[in-house]
DNA sequence: CTGTTAGCGCATTCAA
DNA sequence: TTGAATGCGCTAACAG
């Protein structure tokens, strides 16, 4: 009937039998549970060790139903950003002793859907999510919330019951940067961005907007070139410029990439940064230090990012019966000016 | 006894009991049991999906002692290359079934030891290893190859009995890349380099080495420098270089991140590239086409090898019985030539 | 402080 | 083709 294919494991039966003790005395040994005295927890764990045992998660999840391990739906992983935002998550998550499941939506809602599903079969304990372009609808993280299982948005957010947000604002940091390309002397601007369903993007548009119309700068849709943000977009809409489709002196665009890929495809063409044109992108990027000349952005650093939305989650798993729920958190960004602006 | 706190879940049970079924010709059912015909088949997926039944993945954990997960564990996630690499798996690995668990050294032995133990508990059913710099010891591997759980290494590799390695010809790409620097008329060379123990680095600097010695130019220990391979260890070579403690007029360098971080400070003290030093790096990361000049630097995409990374594991994982071991894999890389080093 | 016992949900064996 | 019964390993209720 059983079946030990390869060496049976260790559990808690042999444990008790070494010691002629009960398995109910080791697992409480074992989970350090106050009702022990020292010395029987002590000899139980020294003969843990020294039997290699290894708890079964399985065993354990099935009787508590829930497990150590969090969640993370993303956009992509191979981005700066967001590879930044996981690799400081990992860390937080991983020194707390959970374990960390990834999966991408790779920009479409189904994808996201289904990475959504499994996490919750998987019975996550948290989850942690930056939306895709492509979501509109959010009823897959209902069952999340519906049986209490903290969900925490970050950078990507949407305003749902009970889950807190971690952003920027990307409202004020495009307001800033908008306004300081029209302090260095732009007077025609335009704004390359993603899709405007999503908060990152359409805030940055509406704090470029504002700093136009503070400034007395006539603003349209014209002004707006809606695009997926890769190197690509930025290429492209270059070629409008190029060709006159496109007129301006200053250029905001909401991520590094397509800013550096814009300028690139401008210098190309014999067109001069920033004295034709002021370029300003999003995220300080590593590649916007190394393109010449160097790109003015937002500092908005990912791993911290991570950090706390993961410090955060597990706040949120630990809570027993706590005081207040917490809340979203808005963290610092910084406008860094550099050459590509100095128009 | 029983606790149900937010709503209870859907078993086979209630499937079951809602049409009069035993558990078991249920769960054979949604199995895909050939015993039960197709209509009682149909019946009870039916009815499992009206009532919104969703498996338990640690009762069958528990049950057959095997997950649908996959592990991995990398120095570090928030490297270009390296996201890459794990985007790609995920891509697969979810694509397959199955779920991906990530972890991180942060080139330390042990928390890759940590993690591997984690991983192990968890009873993944494969693993994907790149090792950290500073593993030495690979005991931590073994309770895997005993267990006989599929084990892969990827682009840094250690040869282990029954584990396939994924990586390219890093000897061969060194030594062509370091070929062209002397063609373009380069006679000192230097190579900046990490930890020696992992293949990677090694293979390069053997390749380097060998390319001096087939065209008669001096080699020496002088001549190779050690770092962690990162920005502030090539802006700390340059600075060296810049004191005229460090003679060279071609420089190799084992990635892109530091070979840039070197140009960006010698371009800073008013050094020409390549008129007065060549350099060469390698990856293909965005940043070694954005510098400028250009990069050369060896063209070696981390999102394939991550996707036949992931492909030879879950082919390992289902073998039946199968035929020959999956053997290790040398991918194809590229030379790209490009301005900094048309010296 | 400790042991007995039951059951989490599933997959399989054995018998029908 | 189907069902009854069992146990995977662990934890918690309950009773000492």
């Amino acid at each position: 009937m059983t079946k030990y294919p390869e060496g049976k494991e260790i559990t808690i039966y042999d444990i008790a039998r070494a010691l002629h003790v009960s398995t109910a005395t080791v697992s409480r040994a074992l989970k350090n549970n106050p009702a022990i005295p020292q010395k029987t927890r002590n000899k139980i764990l020294e003969k843990a060790r020294e039997l290699g045992y290894q708890p079964n998660t399985f065993a354990s999840g099935l009787r508590n139903n829930r497990t150590n391990t969090i969640g993370v739906i993303v956009p992509r992983l191979n981005s700066m950003f967001m590879s930044d935002v996981i690799a400081g998550i990992e860390k937080v998550i991983n020194a707390s002793g959970y374990n960390l499941i990834i999966s991408q939506s790779f920009e479409s809602a189904e994808k996201e859907k289904d990475g959504a599903e499994t996490l919750f079969r998987n019975r996550v304990a948290g989850l942690l999510v930056s939306l895709s372009y492509a979501t509109q609808s959010f009823d897959h993280f209902l069952p999340f919330i519906k049986k209490g299982i903290p969900l925490i948005f970050f950078d990507r957010v949407e305003d749902l019951e009970g889950c807190p947000a971690i952003v920027i604002d990307n409202f004020k940091a495009a307001y800033e940067i908008t306004s300081h390309l029209i302090s260095r002397g732009c007077r025609e601007l335009i704004h390359i961005t993603g899709n405007l369903s999503r908060n990152v993007y359409k805030d940055r548009l509406a704090g470029f907007e504002k700093a136009l119309s503070d400034h007395d700068l006539p603003f349209g849709a014209e002004k707006v070139f809606v695009t997926d943000l890769s190197a690509e977009a930025g290429k492209e809409i270059a070629n409008r410029f190029i060709e006159k489709q496109v007129k301006a002196d200053g250029v905001f665009t909401a991520n590094d990439t397509s800013a550096v890929s814009f300028m690139l495809e401008l210098k190309k063409h014999g067109i001069r940064i920033p004295e034709d044109v002021s370029i300003a992108g999003f995220n300080n990027d590593f590649i916007s230090e190394v393109v010449d000349p160097a790109l003015t952005t937002i500092d908005y650093r990912g791993f911290d990012m991570g950090q706390i939305t993961a410090r955060t989650l597990i706040q949120l798993i630990d809570r027993s019966r706590d005081q207040e729920i917490t809340k979203s958190i808005i963290l610092r960004h910084e406008l860094l000016i550099r050459n590509s602006s100095l128009h």
